[in-house]
DNA sequence: TTTGCTCTTATTTTT
DNA sequence: TAAGAGCAAA
């Protein structure tokens, strides 16, 4: 019974607590006291921090569990958000094993957008759109904003598509409609078309019938201000809210939530968030760090507690990613103590030649951590981007080390399944242009741009959709005969298919459409070395379809659910970024690329200061703490960047390791190297002698080049003349052809080619292609 | 309409 | 380097 908290002394009634009253049940077994607290606290709003590896997603799913058994709720009053499908998964997978039943009866646990997107089937008319409407993809979305580009005539070389797509979803996360959009925001766009486009591309999507992403959550909002008996039911319905990785959580969604709280004052909302302010990793996509710390003044009288009991990692490794995150200001403070007790391996850090080296070291060590009997499946690198991936794939390939790439593009996001999906659309609604423009000449049937133009035109003139545009068309003199005939065959088996579709299961007509509209035999004549892994996705996609009842169930399903392919069973060492690990854990985790620029990322620093590198720090931390026993942080002096040799300085974040819980090694192949020295400061940084000439390291210089190069006018680096003209690039170096150079890293080298600041040299140990700035004449 | 070539540009990623 | 996009020629 919501407002009666149920404690040991006194319980709610009900044929389970009073068992309660005796001993506690089982889930709260193994508890310590201040999970045991967020789990206990039903009542009123609770803030819990949760550091890294201090069992968050155990508290989340035993409240739960806990709430369901104490009969406080029925699942089909919980609300229970998360960012993302997996963690929505795993979370009922947890509950399903606490409670031992089903979960079916928790409709709405899930990401905040299929939660939305449920809400706005039901209420869907309210906001101007029809209960089938489609969710649009990225690619979708791009083709729409190129089209409204067109019609204004911008041009899209100077305001790329892309960028607005950018501009659209920032606003849409800060919950702003065409109306909040402030001119000083919206108007550099195209000179001041911004504001406008956007509009217009609100309208188009109503037309269409369709969202975006951002709109799930955008349009609920609106839902619920304009709607307040439709809010009202919501809260009615929701007893408990539960909010995981609130640090996470962007403005809409904020806005989202606190409607959803307001059924009762702010200090008795049942809203309980878990999220760690010290993993909030991605700010750059408009999460705000901002809500966690506001959560007790938005929800007065919030009970906050701190979860600091790792149960996680040794206490070296803790300790490193401690100190690392000490040296952020903007954090809410939180002390990590261990309770695996023993302090476990040092950290490594290991300085090496290049990232080819790296790659072989790390090799090496996992297959030295193989024979001691460690599965490659508690093995992981995590890179700061993803380029660094290949370097190790390639290695493993040669090594033949079984590896798993995670993250990358999903499964829907795939070429193949777009189109695939496009053709399911068309099918089940004649009116998705956006799917018509996607497929009709995929494969290739000879209607082109020109083609396209004349129906969408028609479309346009007539209000009716592409479907039924083409139809007027096919009748009439405005196509040449073979477009026609093409057209009229292509909508003769779209009918046919629709037919169909009424008496034959989807997954089998889905089979027959991708072989009758020639899109199997496209890919199988395509000899692409990924085409037979096209093809293989494509049966995946129809074998998917069988799971479920109605194809409208299946394309929601996929456009908002489904990931990519399941879980390989082989034993494999894991390779993904650093932000598609937060969440994981491993026992060894491999940290290569700890090198200015790269990490913390030059574009991060550029673009937001110190924010930006108090990011950048936070997925160090987060990186660390993914390790149960081994975290093994790695540097290249050189790294090929764009094709380019430059020379790399180590990362500022090396020097913010704790020195006892750190050893330094260096595998000896490097020149120079970075000494043993004493003090944290001193230990990495150490200048090395080439760059002392200059006052800045050799990435920035190199940045610094790279813009210099897009102004005209002489270009000096650090005053030295290295270019006269960017439009002479034959003689703009300061060396020659053939010129024996030293280069201090590499050694002596003859060159053998010059395209403009860029120098190919043949040294003894190979061909490189290096930056002018990092030789000196021999 | 399609093809092949040149040019450009280059995090992180969920939904 | 290497992928994707845009543009000119077939």
């Amino acid at each position: 019974m919501p407002g009666t908290a149920p404690s040991f002394d006194r319980p709610a009634a009900g044929p389970i607590t009073s068992q309660f009253s005796r001993r506690p049940p089982d889930y709260l077994e193994g508890l310590n006291e201040e999970q045991r607290d967020a789990v206990l606290s039903t009542e009123g709003p609770l803030l819990v921090l949760a550091g890294a590896g201090t069992g968050k997603t155990r508290v989340l799913t035993t409240r739960i569990a806990h709430i369901l058994s104490t009969r406080m709720a029925r699942g089909a009053e919980i609300l229970s958000v998360t960012f993302t499908n997996k963690a929505a998964r795993e979370m009922k997978e947890r509950i399903g094993s606490l409670v031992g039943s089903s979960v079916e009866g928790m409709p709405w646990l899930g990401t905040f957008h299929s939660i939305s997107a449920r809400i706005l089937r039901r209420h869907a008319e309210l906001v101007d759109l029809r209960s089938d409407f489609t969710i649009l993809d990225t690619d979708d979305q791009i083709r729409l904003i190129k089209q409204l580009l067109a019609a204004e005539n911008i041009d899209e070389k100077r305001w790329p598509a892309r960028q607005f797509a950018g501009m659209l979803d920032a606003w849409k996360n800060r919950g702003l409609l065409p109306r909040d959009v402030s001119e000083a925001d919206a108007g550099f766009f195209a000179n001041g078309k911004g504001k406008k486009l956007y509009a217009d591309y609100q309208a188009r999507l109503k037309v269409l019938n369709a969202a975006d992403f951002g709109d799930l959550l955008l349009e609920c909002i609106r839902l619920f201000r304009e709607q307040p008996d439709v809010l009202a039911e919501y809260h009615r319905r929701f007893r408990y809210m539960l909010v995981d990785e609130y640090q996470d959580s962007n403005v809409a969604q904020y806005l989202w939530l606190r409607l959803l709280a307001q059924g009762k004052p702010a200090s008795e909302a049942n809203i309980c968030v878990v999220g760690d302010d010290d993993q909030s990793i991605y700010g750059w996509r408009g999460a705000e760090v901002d809500n966690i710390l506001r959560f007790e003044k938005d929800f007065p009288g919030a009970k906050v507690i701190k979860l600091e009991r790792n149960y996680r990692s040794t206490s070296n490794i803790l300790s490193a990613a401690s100190h690392l995150i000490a040296h952020n200001e903007s954090r809410l403070g939180k002390t990590l103590q261990t309770d695996v007790g023993e302090r476990g391996e040092t950290v490594a850090v290991t300085s090496v030649w290049d990232s080819e080296e790296e790659a072989r070291q790390i090799g090496e060590d996992i297959e030295q951590l193989q024979r001691n009997g460690e599965a490659l499946d508690s093995m992981a690198i995590l890179v700061r981007a993803s380029f660094q991936m290949r370097e190790f794939e390639e290695r493993f390939i040669t090594l033949g080390l079984n590896y798993r790439v995670v993250g990358g593009p999903r499964f829907y996001e795939r070429r193949e399944i777009r189109d695939a999906l496009a053709y399911l659309r068309l099918v089940s609604n004649f009116t998705d242009d956006l799917a018509f423009e996607r497929i009709v000449n995929v494969p290739k049937r000879g209607l082109g741009d020109t083609t396209v133009k004349v129906l969408m035109g028609t479309a346009r003139h007539q209000n009716v959709p592409l479907t039924t545009a083409t139809r007027m068309l096919i009748e009439t003199e405005d196509l040449k005969p073979k477009q026609r005939t093409t057209l009229r065959e292509l909508l003769a088996q779209f009918d046919d298919w629709a037919e169909r579709s009424r008496s034959i299961p989807h997954a089998e007509l889905a089979e027959q459409i991708l072989d009758e509209s020639g899109y199997t035999a496209m890919w199988q004549a395509d000899k692409a070395p990924d085409s037979p892994g096209r093809l293989e996705n494509l049966k995946e996609l129809v074998r998917s379809m069988e799971e479920f009842e109605t194809l409208g169930g299946f394309l929601e399903h996929i456009s908002l659910v489904m990931d990519r392919d399941s879980a390989d069973s082989d034993d494999a060492v894991s390779i993904m970024t650093l932000h598609s690990a937060k969440g994981l854990e491993f026992n060894t985790v491999f940290l290569p690329g700890w090198e200015e620029g790269l990490f913390p990322h030059q574009r991060a620093l550029d673009e937001s200061g110190r924010a930006g590198l108090e990011e950048e720090r936070r997925l160090a931390y987060v990186g660390i703490t993914r390790a149960r026993k081994r975290a093994k942080i790695s540097l290249a002096q050189n790294r090929r960047i764009h094709g380019l040799w430059q020379s790399a300085i180590p990362s500022r974040f090396l020097d913010e390791l704790p020195a006892d819980a750190v050893e330094v090694k260096d595998t000896g192949s490097s020149y120079g190297g970075y000494g043993y020295g004493g003090g944290a400061s001193s230990r990495f940084n150490q200048v090395d002698p080439f760059d002392s000439v200059y006052e800045t390291p050799g990435w920035q210089r190199a940045q610094r080049q790279r813009e210099n190069r897009k102004s005209p006018g002489p270009m000096t680096i650090d005053g030295e003349l290295v270019a006269k003209s960017v439009s002479d690039p034959g003689t703009s170096s300061a060396f020659s052809l053939g010129e024996t150079v030293l280069h201090l890293k590499f050694g002596h080298g003859e060159i053998i080619n010059i395209e403009g600041n860029k120098l190919t040299i043949q040294f003894e140990t190979g061909r490189k292609k290096v930056l002018d700035s990092f030789i000196r004449k021999s």
